[in-house]
DNA sequence: GCCCCTTCGGACAGACCTGTCTGGCTAATC
DNA sequence: GATTAGCCAGACAGGTCTGTCCGAAGGGGC
């Protein structure tokens, strides 16, 4: 859809680095946020909950982020980075593209075996909130980096065709995601793995 | 997960054909019901909202579903039927086994296409539902239906190992329903035909 | 004609939600 | 020492939620 996305890291702002307490108010509130929201769903938890959690003043949140909505837009900025940085990481540890595309799947065997996991954060988010709002926006910034990443790995690794490549890769991401979430079972990541090296050969 | 599974469709009950009016005050709330908590999501939408969308008063609705989650339990219910039915429906009209598999694979291009799709209504519903509750059953039974759909065709297919080829079929299945709502693009379809296809080659 | 059952429309209770506001405390700066 | 800024604790308002209950209307079986 938007073709001009890449897969750089976004801009980390005005770099608020005042955090030397190990806890300010800010990053209590968003750890709190990332845990209830994550593991309970936007909907079903509420202000009183996430600021007790965090051991924070109502007033606190609210001179922070303005409203829920924008804790929300907070949280799943933070979900962003932290996610497209493991994928970084994970891809820049090889250097030869084959090695490099299969990177990310086998992040994904690490990311299911994870305590808390319960699927992926913006495909929650979306799921309960209107159309076309704040959290639909995050959501298509998110797909389009992941999108940005395959293309980009699949034409390194000499696909013939590397965006339909990348959407069939992101197919895999997507449903071996949903499946360890739906399904308890982090060693569907092998399986996954397998599909996207079987599609790779069959496109080269 | 449970192997004793079969995709046979589940008995419909004691035959409550007492539908003749085209529209009881059940009939009409279910229809509501699917049509609002599937668009917006099962929090977001509350009973005065379908109540009133199904022009139904509210105690005939606490009468027959007896709650909310009563009324939750019967939608997902009817959506498994739904869709299980319309899958074997698909697979049904071939004969030879390998395009009896792939028939599932066209008939999410029909559903991707439909007017008001929004992605798995298990998945979303799911996504806000308490750990453990009646959701999460409802869950695992439409996708243990799946699975032993995909392992059923998978071995009738020739495949050499038809778990794990159901394994990826179904993350692909789940991964092209999740792209198709996330970037509104019904055309993943036939990506995710192709890589079944693949796939399927592959394990012959 | 009478009975029984379902349904309707709406009031109501009790809980929870977001967001605002006040007042007191602490700590850093002038 | 005084001032300013940030944070905490909690009351509060206004709204929405689920679920219960009541009186009235309608319709089929005896």
């Amino acid at each position: 859809m938007n073709e001009t996305a890449t897969y750089e890291s976004r801009s980390t702002g005005p770099a608020r680095r005042e955090a030397g307490s190990g806890g300010s108010a800010r990053e209590r509130l968003l750890a709190s946020a990332n845990e209830l929201f994550y593991a309970e769903g936007i909907q079903t938890v509420g202000i009183d909950r996430i600021i007790e959690h965090a051991g924070v003043a109502k007033g606190s949140l609210y001179n922070l982020f303005g409203s829920k909505e924008g804790l929300v837009h907070a949280y799943l900025e933070s979900r962003h980075d932290g996610t497209t940085g493991r994928l970084m990481a994970a891809v820049d540890r090889y250097r030869v593209p084959r090695r490099r595309l299969l990177a990310v799947f086998e992040a994904q065997a690490l990311i299911f075996a994870q305590p808390g996991f319960r699927g992926c954060a913006f495909v929650a988010a979306a799921a309960e909130a209107p159309r076309g709002g704040l959290v639909e926006r995050a959501a298509d910034d998110y797909r389009a980096w992941i999108r940005a990443l395959f293309t980009d790995l699949a034409e390194q690794a000499g696909a013939t065709d590397p965006p339909e490549l990348a959407r069939q890769l992101q197919v895999i991401y997507d449903g071996a995601i949903l499946s360890a979430r739906m399904d308890h079972d982090p060693s569907i990541a092998t399986s996954a793995r397998a599909a996207a090296e079987a599609l790779l050969d069959a496109s080269l």
